[in-house]
RNA sequence: GCGGGUGUGGUGAAAUUGGUAGACACGCCAGACUUAGGAUCUGGUGCCUCACGGUGUGUAGGUUCGAGUCCUAUCACCCGCACCA
């Protein structure tokens, strides 16, 4: 009998179908586990080896837990909204739920062929109206919230207004726009309903609000902060401008402390956890307000120094900042508003790359010193953002370089107020080392303790307070997209109401056209109906109905990824996203694998939504996963050819030297191993290449160029993972993607190792298997035999439980090479090997499994447990050294004293010979490590 | 600039946490067997040296009987953030 993978896999993908093998039930007596994937976006290029490697780990995660006895939640679903089916939609007209419908059966038909114990019966779609239903449905809960920053939660909106009929707004503490303005209990009764609305909108935890997006033209719609990079779009690199626009936002600042606060009980990567405290960015300091000299107005800016408060000798605002046009004065109109209007035209990006140059211009007014009462300039300067903070800030060039350099340039005077320190040169910023001078009430006092009398003084005379500041900004929630789950509201005099719960989901409607309308409006401005009747609670086409026209814009991709975790754990309940027995026992993920590239998007929301539906009491924990691992990514080895400039000419590798020309990309399933090009076969890959000439090596090959990149379609070096089955199978697959190196480390992809892997599995099954059939005895094993098998218990199970899965790839490799040598081929070995192999290699491991005559699936057979006793030594090989270099080894009985082994070592002849007659200064014996002596 | 990470053969990588560096695999070299297969098996393979031996974990120091591992400095590469007051 020989290795045949393909047909062995086949069936045992039959027989986890047919008998649902890995059905997890929502109710037993085993403890549970819950190993979670990061759902796909289903894309139509398919998967590539690089997109398994997770899934590979997590699901020898979560067959090592059934075979240690749990019971194991271990689903997959699909990320269906998306942009590329959208697009895909506006070129071909093809509806985006056909298009992602064919993705998902491909996605669903290479992720079977490699074996995984998903239990399919919870799949997810977060495009199905089943799904969303339920994203909207907390939509509306978050409408309905409120934070209590009193009770440090988010509550039900009705106790604000209890709270707001009571006593207004003056005392409450809650998270609210920055523009709220005061009123009393009688001012609340005397608003009009819609005037109420509008307060209540500025505390709602998902509200309606004018503020600075980031608008990406090429897509046609706005962009988180994390879907901006560099100023570019993160999907497609279109750059991206600051605009003014009513938006959906999702009060994720409300959670910015306890979203760092969780983060010290969640065992997540500590590089993952540090970039969401970056950009969480909690920085604490003061609220100072500084009165502005013949005006009522005033300017409050945040300080994290406000020791340094005497040092101050001008303010600078952002060009943006709403004040600029009321205080500058007549002299200095024109310069301020040149400034302003440059900076306005200035894209991100181009602000963002230029922060070397010093630039800003004087606005002709002072403001007070709170203390000192000093007039002092204040200035306009684009170093200072609009969106952080208050959008100003007290200049202390003393103490901030960035203040120094805008006073030098401009010729500011640069007061000192620190103790014997230097700062011709430069600013001195170091807060730990400072002592104060110079600075009235301040003088000599430390960093801490100024800033203490600081705050009071300030408090006292109503110019400030302690503030605590963080760099986290809403997240707004709207897409002018088509294909994304529709906002739940409608729209009355341009007050946004919600629809009632119960008439939830709120459908996509159909649509002609997947573009903005003619008016600019987004895609499902082009609905014939879209419009909600109040009186019959659904939507319709007649306008004239009582009602109003529902909302246009639709969810971002993130709104169906915060909480589908959750819907996987009862996701067939269509009275709640989960119903409360499911939560309560499978209550939060165990082990979460996914890449890190969504370390402040996904993995923040996601926490927040996690969060909020914790003080709803909806949810048992507030934080949704106990431990998260970042698998690295797979890269791509891309080949390229050199074509001569102009030419159809291609020159090989080595002899390119000096001539013009440009690599060009080649498919990587053109090149063989040792990188040598099928020059046939490219002449035939594309009509372009068909009468290309080539200028080979000396021995007549062709040489490509390589680099390795991320895998892509257009880099043409993308292997799929089904021409890896169908040659190796999905066994060897799935080892060799662990054996390629740690699970969190990214790393090439190179096809030409696996023939290792090959071999081992080929090796195992003769362990079990001649050309006549099974081999396997009832004999007694031998002790050696034992004694592999054990050392691979013990070495294989801690490498699962630490996640290193590599190593145990080549313990494995070890144990069949020394069993072969052993010549073992009895039951009592070969009957834990296949269990112990099972989570890394399923099929096979299910074929032994079947052929040693069991008729149960390996899947819940019992883990092998390690026994030392097979592993004690009776002898052992003493390594001696001579100062700590080592000159021969000694085997010496285990059990003898450091006393005798030094005796034994000293007496031996090698001992003597190294010795030369000498006695050694010192003899080190380490029991059962290592002998040195020094001489 | 700030924060985090990584540097070990031709290649991917191990190293029981301070105790024989390079396990295991790819590749390469030599051989065996052929029922020419997706072969299989055996031996060798860090570098220098015919050898004895020397040397070797990015670089330079240090601690130690002994350092890939600990400490100090430094270089290179990768990732994240970036005028955050």
């Amino acid at each position: 009998m020989k290795y045949h993978p393909n047909e062995i896999e086949a069936k045992w993908q039959k027989y986890w179908k047919a008998n649902q093998t890995f059905l997890a039930d929502n109710q037993s007596d085993k403890p549970k586990y819950y190993v979670l994937d990061m759902f796909p976006y289903p894309s139509g290029a398919g998967l590539h080896v690089g997109h398994p490697l997770g899934y590979i780990a997590s699901d020898i995660y979560a067959r090592f837990k059934r075979h240690q006895g749990f019971n194991v939640l271990h689903p997959m679903g699909y990320d269906s909204f998306g942009l590329p089916a959208e697009q895909y939609a506006i070129q071909t007209g093809q509806h985006p739920a056909i298009t992602t419908e064919t993705n998902i059966k491909r996605y669903r038909e290479q992720l079977d062929k490699i074996g995984f114990s998903f239990d399919w019966s919870r799949e997810v779609r977060t495009s199905e109206p089943d799904y969303y239903s339920w994203t909207q449905w907390i939509f509306l809960q978050l409408f309905n919230a409120w934070y209590n920053q009193e009770t440090d939660r988010a509550e039900h909106i009705d106790s604000l207004v209890a709270v707001f009929k009571k006593q207004g707004n003056h005392r409450i503490k809650a998270a609210c726009d920055e523009d709220t303005k005061p009123f009393s209990a009688t001012d609340w009764e005397n608003f009009s309903e819609d005037e109420k609305q509008q307060i209540l909108l500025k505390y709602r935890l998902t509200y309606l609000a004018e503020s600075e997006v980031n608008w990406c033209a090429a897509l046609g719609t706005v962009l988180a902060n994390d879907e901006v990079v560099n100023g570019l779009s993160e999907r497609g690199g279109h750059p991206v401008v600051r605009k003014k626009m009513t938006q959906w936002s999702m009060r994720i600042s409300a959670y910015a402390e306890r979203l760092l606060n969780g983060l010290n009980r969640i065992d997540w990567p500590e590089p993952l956890k540090e970039m969401q405290r970056n950009w969480i960015g909690k920085s604490v300091g003061a609220h100072i307000v500084f009165d502005i000299e013949n005006s009522k107005n005033k300017i409050g800016v945040f300080s994290t120094r406000p020791d340094t408060i005497f040092g101050v000798s001008f303010m600078v605002l952002a060009p943006e900042h709403e004040l600029v046009a009321q205080i500058t004065t007549s002299e200095q109109r024109n310069e301020i508003n040149a400034y302003v209007e440059a900076a306005s035209r200035k894209s991100e990006r181009e602000r963002m790359a230029d922060v070397k140059t010093v630039s800003g211009a004087f606005t002709g007014a002072y403001a007070i010193h709170p203390f000192s009462k000093k007039r002092i300039p204040i200035w306009i300067g684009d170093y200072v953002l609009a969106g952080y903070g208050t959008g100003a800030v007290m200049a202390v060039p003393c103490g901030d370089q960035r203040d120094y350099d805008f006073a030098k340039h401009f010729d500011i005077e640069i007061p000192n107020i620190f103790d014997g320190v230097d700062i011709s040169e430069a600013a001195f910023t170091d807060k730990e080392k400072s002592i104060i001078a110079n600075s009235d009430f301040l003088n000599g006092l430390s960093f801490k303790e100024a800033t203490e009398k600081v705050i009071t003084a300030l408090e006292k005379t109503g110019a400030g307070s302690a503030r605590t500041n963080y760099r986290l900004r809403d997240a707004v929630f709207s897409r002018q997209r088509y294909w994304g789950e529709p906002i739940p509201m409608y729209y009355k005099n341009g007050i946004p109401h919600p629809i009632p719960e119960a008439c939830l989901p709120l459908r996509l409607p159909e649509v002609e056209k997947y573009l903005p309308t003619e008016d600019g409006d987004p895609p499902l401005g082009n609905a014939t109906a879209w419009f909600w009747d109040e009186e019959k609670q659904q939507v319709t086409a007649d306008t004239n109905r009582p009602g109003g026209p529902l909302e246009l814009n639709t969810m971002p991709g993130w709104a169906g990824s915060s909480w589908y975790f959750n819907r996987y754990m009862d996701a067939q309940n269509t009275a709640a996203f989960a119903g409360n027995r499911a939560l309560d026992y499978w209550r939060e993920v165990d082990l979460y694998i996914g890449g890190s590239e969504h370390a402040t998007g996904h993995l923040l929301y996601s926490r927040f939504w996690q969060k909020f539906l914790f003080d709803l009491g909806l949810v048992p924990t507030d934080e949704y996963a106990k431990k998260l691992i970042n698998q690295g990514m797979i890269l791509g080895m891309s080949a390229f050819v050199f074509r001569l400039e102009g030419t159809n000419s291609y020159v090989s590798k080595n002899i390119i030297e000096g001539k013009k020309g440009q690599f060009i990309h080649v498919d990587v399933s053109l090149v063989d191993a040792s990188d040598h090009l099928n020059i046939e076969a490219f002449k035939n890959s594309r009509p372009e290449f068909a009468d290309a000439q080539f200028k080979t090596e000396a021995d007549g090959s062709f040489v490509v160029s390589r680099e390795v990149e991320k895998m892509s379609k257009s880099k043409y070096n993308v292997v799929n993972p089904d021409d890896i089955c169908e040659q190796f199978g999905a066994d060897t697959l799935r080892m060799y993607e662990m054996f390629l190196g740690p699970l969190e480390q990214a790393k090439p992809w190179n096809t030409a190792g696996i023939t290792g892997v090959f071999g081992f599995l080929k090796k195992l099954w003769r362990l079990y298997f001649d050309d006549n059939g099974c081999i396997v005895t009832d004999e007694a094993p031998d002790k050696s035999s034992l004694k592999t098998l054990h050392k691979t218990v013990k070495k294989v199970t801690e490498d699962i439980e630490n996640f290193s899965f590599n190593t145990s790839v080549s313990s494995f490799m070890i144990a069949v090479n020394e069993l072969t040598s052993q010549n073992c081929h009895e039951r009592a070995v070969l009957e834990p090997l296949a269990i112990l192999i099972s989570p890394y290699a399923p099929h096979i491991a299910e074929e032994l499994w079947y052929q040693l005559g069991k008729r149960e699936s390996i899947s819940t057979a019992a883990y092998p447990i390690y026994d030392p006793k097979f592993l004690i030594e009776a002898e052992k090989e003493y390594p001696v050294s001579f100062n700590g270099k080592m000159r021969f080894s000694l085997t010496l009985p285990l059990d003898m004293t450091k006393e005798n082994i030094e005796k034994a070592v000293l007496a031996d002849e090698r001992t003597q010979k190294q010795l030369e007659g000498q006695t050694p200064k010192k003899v080190i014996v380490v029991p059962g490590k290592i002998v040195n002596l020094v001489v």
